[in-house]
RNA sequence: GGGGCAGUGGCGAAAUGGCAAACGCAGCAGUCUUAAAAACUGCGGAGGAAACUCUUGUGGGUUCGACUCCCACCUGCCCUACCA
């Protein structure tokens, strides 16, 4: 060997031992997860990625940190499975396809293998032979089949309603997925418009009650505030009125207690007895309304700043429970589609109807008297009463207390809800905001709804054994944005299932969503072409035990895969699977687990954001044409302080924004000046001499999600190319709070490399470090300590998700090492051992590469996790810390495990604290072995 | 309007009611070098010559003791919103 050879394998170069472990590891099937009832199972799951092309650092964020966690659990001796995949339905891949005239398929399967490339580089132990593709046929007939399922269940069902839509992306979406104050696309940030449409929906109301239970999971609190925001529950009464002409309007309501006000009653435009009720002499005036609010968009609503508006119908109704007459209005703020689209007003405690009641002069009749104050005025009220009291002009309710609680907890609300149900006027009800989860896609590249419509026959389901309807490739891309199934004869026109007449399918695809709500069965037996998942393996592997991902997904996929999972309970889809159960011995509670939740505990990491930076600071020369500054010349400077002061032919700033041929620049006064350059300007740049341009220009960067408009990406193949995959993991499991985030820092880097060096000389210097002297007890037993707090350290951290800690006690256990001093070669070699397998999950490759240096069998990953023993880990004598009166007065060294008596006694001793007592006598002393903490209380 | 989360050095952060700032980044000083980078050593919240004092968004409270628990407020972020 060469002394350069030598040199070499000296030196750490992450690159050669990536690639080398890399591949032994693929080649000795490494990460196959199979069954295995010895040992326990355990099912890792972080969300699958959208194939939009490139991995930017934010989908290692989630994946490298999971990945860590569930080397972590296999070396604990958990059976571990920890599948990818790739959700790979979806618009992009069609706008693509009409923009650049790709084919969706093309454009997706490209960038699954470009993704597929770069998630291997990340050294994460996924098992690829369980890899999952929802667009490949073999898993669409699945979600096909789930329809299939769902339909005969009564759990999906089509409807004439009035839907969200997106005109750039050209269809309909899910209620969740139309956000924001101005109601714009989930997607693309269109404002959606509503339409009429006649569209598949699931039955997820079904399950709002059951969806609402969080006890079997262990789920983030904000992720279940979100989803109970969004299910919406209240409870009230639904209370039926009368019309004039004995028609029934069933209203909802959470105050029963305030019936006795209910001064007029208000429909929504839409209501269907809206023309019933009105009489002759207001059909013009309501007419015109409702024309108006249906025209309306929501934007246009609520830019008109909830101004009330509405029209009476001229028809009346009865309040059952005191048979006055009162009128019925319409009024957009009475919405369709909550409730029953009818409300009882009580003006007197509800914000709304009394706005309602001012502007059009209905009365107001106060119903809940607080207590204190003067009796409230229907005529003088200034706004609504929505506090507790006494109920009053309410017949045999009068006095009934009322306090501010929701309903049955009320007891006005209890009371009178009881009499309700006694005299069947109306019933105790249950409300909730939560709608049926709107399916229908107008897209081509999703996976086909299976249904046929058949003039003689109506929707018919695709026959089980037809399945999987195929996407026809030979398809046509509109610039319109029309799915082209639309227009394919091929793929519409069928025959029917039933009476073989001619027919045609259904056009409509379905979400996306659909696909990733049942993905984690998928990768139980992704090979399987006869069952959606092999009973066998579910019996085994079910349910998911963590599941890592963002919490964007709140109130959609993580609610969906939670319904998922309910009604495939209820379609029997596990009835298989619980029968190998049974058979295999389970429990009945172990049973249960793996169908009322997919996933028990589920964690949300935060989100990386752009590196923030100061623009340049530029002078530039030339003249200025209207508000336009041409540039003769731009010279980059350090700082204002070298700046020449701004005319006429001179602008100085800082860069905020960069294009192909202009500046903005914020001159020091805060005034933006857009500096234009054309090919004849010189720009002079610090280390550029006389080749620089504009494009060497640095513009302010601010703290900014990542995006490619911004040009502020991380691109993890950048980062691992240039410091290694193991560098990379640790650095994102380092630099944050994990849950949290935040801005990248690509200084902050180093402090890991710095690390890794450190371990690799430290496995490199081993021989000669050990032992000059003879005895070395002491400074072994210091060694072992630190290794065995180090092992409890990591261990509690890694299993608590705190990431950062982690390798913060695994950096803080290198210096240990390198600070040990004079030890034996044994416990040396523990150390370093330790060390290395405490590694192994956060750094994969180098773990492996001194693990084999150290000439220890391969492979690290299969080590047992190391045996935290609290015997080595205690310390032998401790520094006292004592307090006189909460304040830290002196710190003395004592053998641990002092008494209470002695740790007084040397404590009163203590000249310091001598110094505080004056004198006087300890009043208190308190005494926290566990915290190496005295107090004295004077 | 309703609900929730967060606020600690220049920066990322750490701290079962018990030594605030572990572990890092940046910085400063020194060693090495012709020099720089790298590496190594040391310093490292603020004030003060020092003893010491002050310091976890602000103000109160509970406690021998509060970053931590309770109340009010300020700021930022997230969800939701004519939801009856």
């Amino acid at each position: 060997m060469t002394m350069t050879d030598q040199q070499k394998t000296m030196t750490y170069v992450p690159s050669e031992v990536e690639a080398k472990w890399r591949e032994k590891w693929e080649q000795d099937e490494l990460y196959r997860s199979q069954i295995d009832r010895s040992r326990p199972k355990y099912y890792a799951l972080t969300m699958l990625p959208y194939t939009s092309g490139d991995l930017h650092i934010g989908h290692w964020y989630p994946m490298a940190p999971s990945d860590a966690r569930a080397r972590f659990m296999r070396m604990q001796g958990y059976n571990v499975m920890f599948p990818m995949g790739f959700d790979a339905f979806g618009l992009p891949a069609e706008n693509a396809a009409i923009q650049r005239r790709i084919h969706p398929k093309t454009w997706t399967y490209a960038n699954i293998k470009r993704m597929e490339g770069q998630m291997k580089k990340m050294g994460a132990m996924f098992d690829w032979s369980r890899e999952v593709i929802s667009c490949d046929p073999e898993y669409y007939k699945w979600t096909e089949w789930f329809f299939l399922k769902f339909y005969e269940n009564g759990l999906a069902y089509k409807k004439m309603s009035s839907v969200d839509f997106c005109p750039n992306c050209n269809t309909t979406l899910a209620r969740e997925q139309v956000v924001g104050e101005d109601r714009v696309c989930e997607r693309c940030g269109t404002p959606v418009i509503k339409k009429d449409l006649d569209q598949w929906f699931f039955r997820i109301t079904k399950y709002a009650e059951e969806l609402l239970d969080y006890s079997k999971i262990d789920w983030p609190e904000r992720v279940r505030f979100m989803q109970e925001n969004w299910i919406g529950r209240s409870e009230g009464a639904y209370v039926t009125f009368m019309t004039e002409d004995e028609d029934p309007i069933e209203i909802f309501t959470t105050r029963p207690d305030t019936l006795w006000g209910a001064t007029f009653m208000v429909l929504a435009p839409e209501h269907p007895l809206v023309q019933k009720v009105t009489t002759p002499a207001q059909q013009n005036e309501v007419a015109a309304y409702i024309e108006a609010a249906g025209r309306k968009s929501e934007i246009d609503r609520t830019a008109e700043g909830k101004e009330k508006t509405g029209v009476w119908t001229g028809g009346y109704a009865i309040n059952p429970v005191n048979r006055e007459r009162i009128p019925i209005w319409i009024a957009d703020y009475v919405l369709l589609t909550y409730g029953t689209g009818a409300i009882m007003a009580v003006p007197a405690h509800d914000e709304r109807d009394f706005a309602f009641a001012r502007k059009f002069n209905l009365p107001i009749i106060p119903v809940i008297q607080p207590e204190g104050t003067e009796p409230l005025n229907g005529d003088t009220m200034v706004e609504a009463w929505s506090g507790s009291g006494v109920m009053v002009n309410s017949g045999p309710f009068n006095g009934t207390p009322v306090n501010e609680e929701k309903g049955s907890k009320n007891p006005g609300v209890k009371a009178v809800t009881a009499w309700l149900e006694e005299n069947q006027i109306g019933k105790l009800g249950i409300n909730y905001r939560l709608r049926d989860w709107l399916i229908s896609r107008q897209r081509y590249w999703g996976a086909p709804i299976p249904i046929i419509y058949c003039d003689n026959c109506g929707a018919v389901p695709v026959p089980e054994s037809d399945l999987p309807v195929l996407l026809p490739d030979d398809v046509e891309f509109m610039p319109t944005g029309e799915s082209p199934l639309r227009s394919h004869p091929g793929f519409l026109n069928t025959t029917c299932p039933k009476c073989g007449g001619p027919a045609k399918r259904e056009t409509d695809t379905m979400d996306t969503f659909m696909c990733s709500s049942w993905y984690q069965y998928r990768y139980l037996s992704p090979w399987d072409n006869d069952e959606a998942f092999d009973p066998q393996e579910a019996a085994y592997w079910l349910p998911v035990d963590t599941y890592t991902g963002g919490i964007e997904h709140a109130t959609m996929h993580l609610l969906y895969t939670r319904y998922f999972t309910k009604a495939m309970r209820d379609c029997g889809i596990f009835d298989d699977t619980i029968a190998v159960m049974r058979q295999n011995g389970a429990t009945e509670a172990e049973i249960e687990r793996i169908f009322n939740e997919p996933m028990i505990v589920l964690r949300n990491q935060g989100i990386i954001l752009g590196e923030p930076r100061d623009g340049h600071i530029i002078v530039a020369s030339g003249h200025y044409e209207g508000h336009k500054f041409m540039a003769n010349d731009v010279a980059v400077i350090g700082s204002f302080e070298d700046a020449p002061s701004a005319s006429a032919t001179i602008v100085v700033g800082e860069v905020t924004k960069r294009s192909e041929n202009t500046l903005t620049v914020e001159t020091p006064e805060g005034r933006d000046v857009i500096v234009e350059t054309d090919p004849d300007t010189t720009f002079e740049i610090a280390g550029f001499g006389a080749g620089g341009g504009i494009d060497q220009i640095k513009y302010r960067l601010d703290v900014e999600k990542m995006s490619k408009s911004k040009g502020n990406v991380v691109n993890p193949d950048q980062i691992v190319e240039q410091y290694g995959a193991d560098t990379t993991r640790a650095y994102m499991m380092f630099a944050f709070r994990w849950e949290k985030g935040g801005p990248w820092d690509s200084q902050g880097i180093k402090g890991v490399v710095r690390w890794l060096e450190d371990v690799w000389n430290i496995v490199h210097a081993a021989p000669s470090a050990v032992a000059a002297v003879e005895d070395t007890s002491k400074a072994d037993r210091d060694l072992r300590r630190k290794t065995h707090q180090a092992i409890k350290r990591v261990t509690d951290d890694m299993g608590a998700f705190s990431f950062n800690t982690a390798v913060a006690g695994l950096m803080e256990f290198k210096n240990a090492i390198q600070r040990a001093g004079d030890v034996s070669a044994e416990a040396w070699q523990e150390a370093v051992e330790t060390m290395l397998k405490l590694m192994a999950p956060v750094t994969p490759f180098i773990a492996e590469e001194l693990w084999a240096r150290m000439g220890q069998p391969y492979s690290i990953h299969h080590q047992q996790w190391p045996v935290y023993d609290p015997a080595i880990a205690a310390e032998d004598e401790i520094e006292l810390v004592i307090q006189v009166n909460g304040k830290v007065r002196d710190r003395i060294v004592v053998p641990a495990g002092v008494t209470q008596e002695e740790a007084t006694q040397y404590t009163l001793a203590s000249p310091a604290v001598q110094k505080y007592l004056e004198g006087k006598q300890p009043r208190k002393v308190i005494y926290i072995a566990d915290r190496k903490m005295i107090s004295v209380v004077v």
